[in-house]
DNA sequence: CCTGAACTACGAATCTTTTCGTTGACCATA
DNA sequence: TATGGTCAACGAAAAGATTCGTAGTTCAGG
């Protein structure tokens, strides 16, 4: 990031709706995007293209233009946007405690028994190094 | 709830900082609110106070009135705001996998020793419900 | 009783987010 | 070369979030 930019700012829900299929599609023109969200909600086409553009100033996606149907990107990855706000909510909701989001987010689920295991392996192997 | 009433709200983020003032606080005046908001940040106290009286509306919060300067105080409770918040996080940024958010928050923090300990704990005796 | 301090209520300005209509370009094909 | 389909660009409207000035009420102290 070069001095001067702006860090990349948190993604509002309509774009985040939008990342969230960039993630599982790749790179995608706005006709994909639009198609695979109204699946499950009802969003005009330039309503989309409106958003890729915005999120295109933002820095949240980046835009192939070589085509004449422009062909999105996310430009962090997927890992990176969720730590991302994973850290903002512990900061604005949890008082910085990442502990506390942990253990409220463990309680709230009814994870099934496999995910525990996974979870205490990772647990396991972070105990490992901080030895 | 009675029927008809609406969910809580998401708290936005400027309601988040009065509820956690609340949190800590308990039931607080509009002042009080203000006066510890303003140790880190800089707003005024018509805002707080408009904020608050948006907040009662929503539902937010609830007034007692019957002090001239009226006494707020949180819906619901911490644990159950912040588990809400985490719900919505899992649902708009995790494809509604707690699991994969639980993972993602263990990896990008660095817990210390003890933390970890308590977080196994909790796993250990949701693995045993689990079985 | 008057004044000033502390308070609520209200309205409006501003900013951000979300939505979509309209326009004009491009291109295949009839 | 006209027609229709697909596209990006743009502007503006609508809705939501945030901020604060101003006005009016209440009350304690002089």
């Amino acid at each position: 990031m070069r001095m001067g930019d702006k860090p990349t700012p948190r993604p509002t829900d309509a774009e985040l709706a939008i990342l969230r299929v960039l993630w599982e599609r790749g790179p995608s023109t706005v006709r994909e995007v639009h198609d695979d969200l109204s699946r499950t909600q009802d969003t005009g086409y330039t309503t989309v293209l409106k958003l890729l553009q915005i999120m295109t100033d933002k820095g949240l996606v980046v835009r192939d233009e070589s085509q004449r149907a422009h062909v999105y990107a996310t430009r962090e990855s997927e890992q990176r946007t969720q730590g991302r706000l994973i850290g903002d909510l512990i900061e604005r909701a949890f008082g910085g405690s990442p502990t506390k989001l942990v253990m409220q987010a463990l309680s709230g689920t009814k994870a099934s028994a496999e995910e525990l295991t996974q979870i205490r392996e990772l647990l396991e192997k972070m105990e490992g190094e901080a030895k």
